[in-house]
DNA sequence: TTGCTCCTCACGTCACGTGAGGTGGC
DNA sequence: TTGCTCCTCACGTCACGTGAGGTGGC
């Protein structure tokens, strides 16, 4: 029987850290005088305290090193299961750093910002319920190209085609919780209410003469492309254009949309974010 | 001007922590209320807030954050810093998880622990001022190694050799925050007190016919030869020895002492770490 | 008897999240 | 008017460290 300070010397363990273990029952004390309320460890405790002294080490917290005193056969499988952890933690840790000098990159450099007129616009939409949160999946994208494609066809076959580079805008719902994704195409005339497309839900309307504010992301930049992470940090260009807005004297609250940008093969090479700053003067 | 909730959506902070950077002085709104105490954001604080973000998301404290935002020339280099703080936090980490699997299979198996009985045996030691929490550093184990041999060549011209391996035992001072370090060597015929050596503070007794317990540490063995952790966890082989301590009845506070072991060629390959358990029965 | 150890609160750490209870703004 | 947002406390998190103030044991 030893006395905590001895028992702490024995285990390298400090003495706080004791009563702490004592107190969550991960090492609970041989005995502890009623009266004195003085704390006794047996030598056949250091064992005990050792592991939880080198399970801390590893950096498990205290649930997790109970885990392995509670399964001494399954100690080898938890211990590696915790080193692949950390592995996977640093990993993420170190991926968000590189992003993060990426983006920050970004910040420091100016944004080219480029304002333009723009003639009035017919423009015919497929209508998509989305969650604002949910993560761009491959199905999701999938479903896009195929609403996009199924009216583009239908405005061609009604001799109306595509005017000019889709774009998308998206409504949030009223209780900010779903919305609508609205798949544009320009029109050259008008639609009216008898045009239908079988299984889209569409709406139209016209974008009035107006002047724009643009910023073009390129699936070239690297925070465009890269893998999505969850809950990006706002691009260097939307700040850039949040503070053109501000500069202009706009509220941010118009309508964005996002223009498809094709190259020379047709193959989307950007998006162009565009807001509207005003009419034509 | 925005809300808290607006420009909480705008830069992906929740409101909870902006209010809590407002308080810190990281990102003070752009004006509160005085009666309704409500905070506004100006969009050109986005950037700050943006920035804050992406800091946060690399793993930066708050203080760090700070300073990153109060230097901004030196972005480049305080996140670099950070990067390399992380990595060798992950490394060091690493390694512990590495040393303490190998520690928890050394206490998963049982280390043998030798019982003998050992003839009375004279001795004359060097006695070293050491601090005991000092590593173990090369000028030491040199000093060590140098006390050790003018002790034993001066042995030898007196005409009574070294009659065995050496051995070291500590004792803590009273204060415990130094202590003394016995370099001893066993002899055969005891030495008188006119027995002296230029340099060295002797000391000489007899260990008297005893039982023993004793584990052998080998160089071999990673937890003995790796490079020295600080303030590492207790080696299997000293559990083991406490253990049998314990079932022998014997408290832990007798001497120990750690016994030289040469191979063959001379070169030390061991150290026995040995405790008395009694008198020869 | 004097130090030393041991005891039990209580508070601080870090960056917020989570309610509780109440009010302002459309 | 009803919801919704916003406000200010206050508490919880995690594994202890750091005193404060008081007592037991040699």
């Amino acid at each position: 029987v030893m006395t905590i300070g001895q028992f702490a010397h024995a285990s390298g363990l400090s003495a706080k850290a004791l009563r702490f273990y004592g107190e969550k029952g991960l090492l609970i004390p041989d005995e502890v005088d009623e009266v004195t309320g003085y704390r006794r460890y047996a030598p056949a405790q250091l064992r005990r305290a050792a592991m939880i002294r080198v399970l801390r080490r590893m950096g498990m917290s205290l649930p997790q090193v109970g885990e392995v005193l509670d399964n001494p056969d399954r100690c080898d499988e938890l211990v590696a299961r915790h080193r692949d952890e950390v592995a996977t933690r640093y990993a993420a840790q170190e991926e968000a750093i590189a992003l993060g000098r990426a983006t920050l990159a970004g910040y420091d450099k100016p944004f080219p910002v480029e304002t333009r007129t723009a003639p009035a616009q017919p423009w015919v939409a497929a209508v998509l319920d989305v969650e604002p949160g949910a993560p761009q999946t491959e199905g999701e994208s999938a479903r896009y190209n195929a609403a996009f494609a199924a009216l583009a066809l239908a405005l061609q076959a009604a001799g109306n085609a595509p005017a000019g580079p889709f774009w998308t805008t998206f409504h949030a719902g009223d209780d900010g919780f779903d919305g609508q994704l609205l798949l544009c195409w320009p029109v050259s005339q008008p639609v009216g209410p008898d045009f239908t497309v079988d299984g889209l839900r569409l709406r139209h309307g016209v974008l009035p003469e107006r002047r724009e504010a643009v910023v073009r992301l390129s699936f070239d930049d690297p925070l465009v492309a890269g893998d999505p992470s969850p809950d990006p940090a706002p691009h260097p260009g939307l700040l850039a254009l949040m503070e053109h807005l501000d500069e202009a004297g706009r509220a941010g609250g118009d309508e964005v949309r996002q223009v498809g940008v094709l190259d020379e093969d047709g193959t989307p090479c950007a998006v162009d974010i565009t807001v509207t700053t005003g009419p034509i003067a």
